[in-house]
DNA sequence: CGCAGCATTGGAAGCGCTTGCGGACCGGTG
DNA sequence: CACCGGTCCGCAAGCGCTTCCAATGCTGCG
């Protein structure tokens, strides 16, 4: 900390260049050094370039305290992870960064995993007054949430499943469940359980889209839906191991099983193993996600596009605080899911 | 956009109290007000109070703009993390996140994955003048990059590996595969293969630190490390898949494999399976991380507190903002790992 | 050729908060 | 009783940038 050495003065940092400083090399007012870094129309284009080359000489970054201060937008927007270690989050994003750098906006990450993290965001909201916009990742936000978000006065996108009063992208999880469903009662299963998650701290926006997909798939192919193979289990791989085990602790076990994501399914599959039944010989199983790990462990799922749905969101963002889509109504984009088939699915009592 | 309602005034979001408002409702110059909440002596107590009920009935919030505008820090701080769905850097994430948001600080994520975003960071410095402090998730920082970083001004700590001229906190990725290779040797492997992965964009501070250590550990037990077990291959679990092909394809395979992580290892664990070789009777298999997914896959492993990386270095970033540790030499932190014993090692050729 | 009309640009007023400076007051001291 | 050293508190000057408003200089049309 004692090393001021190269000719007295400190580093840049000690006081980087103002707006002024560039206005004056650039041999114009401040007002309109403004102007012309800003895009403001009404600026010749020679002072223009005049001022941008300034600009660049002095290696100038617009204060974003100042900036904001003076009305104009913070740059930055909040986004709202519940588990940012989970593989669906991360990859969320990762698209969200790539599309809000693009834009040249910052990223500023709120967790708000477990309720009483998030009942504190809530209730300090701690992004108040900081960001442009808030990008709620893959939760379902209550009711009176709904109202303090809005009393941010910002712009609000939901990623990586959809929302009733916010513009969203994600897939469709009821279609995503009816691709696995449909595969697993096309290969002739018909006693086919289902392993859902929690929806514990109210994730997903539409938590009950696979399950109910599991449910009309199962009505539609004339089979009745038999509640006892439906359990419902913590999110993770050790949730999908019980309920595995709970599966096969009925007294007609099911031929086939759909678990939420990957994650879980793959818990199913080590409950399998370990019981000495042979996937998909003895059991068929199949996830929904994609995870670089589903591909190792051979297992048949329904992809879908995580990171895209980040980088769209990232882009409807963008768009929003350019004050494009302004008026429309909420768009719900949705992203396709397909089937990825693998080793963890075959007809029922038959190898191969 | 037209609901003026009350007198005038727009709804709260648009115009949040001002410390003037404040001031003005305890009956105090905004200077006093602002001492008063600032903790700041000479204020009296009565006084000091009244401004606090006062704050607390509006509802107030400073704008952080105007507070650091005036002089104040921005209480943000800059997370520079390479890949954020990964599940290491996700962890780090996580434990990070919570250690700033107690110390009231924000996190900004900055993504540095390929060597043009890299760049790209390192050239535009998009985190100037936002933040108070900058993190770096493991990956080694350049001579010239750590001058672009010095140049911000800013404390700057490593998580998740060492670096010489910063205070990090991380493991001892030497002693993690010390642990990981003398496991094997005590289990009476003699011929050990490694699988280390590229360290594109060099990544991890320690690159050569399990490396070194399947050298080491060899040699300690008078075992020479033949090159030919030692393969390089990109991160991930295609990568460990590919390397396990290498391995296999040696005319004396190794009888047990190190691998750099877990994913890695999964990865070689399903070239086993698919080759039809037993794990571990066939070949013993171990990694580094305890991978959540690697507990479903019972894979032997060497675990390490990464989210309490993130949370220490957290620790460490608010404490330094605070003003401690200023003087004091770069503190170098290494968390404990412990072997995790599981069923994909075993003595070889040898069941059980 | 005169004047309206528009493109440009500068002046200046803040945005909301922190702080140096100094005034008003109070109790104690010589 | 005048004066000193504090304690409290208000004034006002910015921090760096945006933007309203007005001033300037041209251009083009009647």
């Amino acid at each position: 900390m004692t090393e001021d050495t190269q000719s007295g003065r400190r580093a840049a940092p000690a006081s980087p260049a103002t707006l002024d400083d560039v206005a004056r090399r650039a041999g114009v007012s401040p007002a309109t050094a403004s102007r012309a870094l800003g895009d403001h129309p009404h600026v010749a284009v020679a002072t223009r370039a005049r001022v941008r080359e300034a600009a660049e000489a002095l290696d100038y970054v617009a204060s974003p305290e100042a900036t904001r201060l003076a009305g104009g937008p913070t740059g930055r927007v909040a986004v709202l992870v519940p588990h940012p270690a989970r593989w669906f989050f991360g990859e969320l994003i990762e698209g969200l960064e790539a599309a809000l750098r693009a834009a040249d906006l910052d990223l500023v990450l709120f967790r708000v995993g477990g309720p009483e993290e998030r009942a504190a965001f809530f209730d300090r909201l701690p992004a108040r007054r900081k960001v442009d916009a808030v990008v709620v990742l893959a939760f379902a936000v209550a009711e009176d949430e709904h109202d303090r978000l809005a009393s941010l006065g910002v712009d609000i996108v939901v990623a990586g499943g959809r929302a009733a009063s916010y513009p969203s992208v994600g897939v469709d999880d009821h279609g995503a469940g009816r691709q696995a469903m449909d595969h697993l009662i096309h290969l002739g299963h018909r006693r086919i359980g289902m392993i859902a998650v929690e929806n514990t701290g109210r994730l997903a926006p539409d938590p009950d889209g696979r399950t109910s997909a599991w449910r009309a798939a199962l009505g539609d192919a004339g089979i009745a839906p038999a509640d006892e193979l439906l359990v419902t289990v913590p999110w993770g791989g050790e949730g999908g191991a019980d309920g595995m085990a709970r599966l096969l602790g009925l007294r007609t076990p099911p031929t086939a099983v759909f678990a939420h994501d990957d994650e879980t399914a793959l818990g199913a599959v080590r409950t399998l193993r370990r019981a000495g039944l042979r996937v998909p010989e003895d059991l068929s199983v199949i996830g929904v996600d994609d995870h670089p790990l589903a591909a190792l462990a051979d297992l048949t799922t329904v992809a879908q596009p995580v990171r895209e749905q980040g980088r769209r969101a990232g882009e409807l963002v963008a768009a929003g605080l350019r004050g494009e889509l302004r008026e429309r109504v909420p768009p719900a984009e949705l992203l396709p899911t397909r089937l990825v088939l693998r080793r963890t699915t075959s007809p029922p009592g038959a190898p191969r």
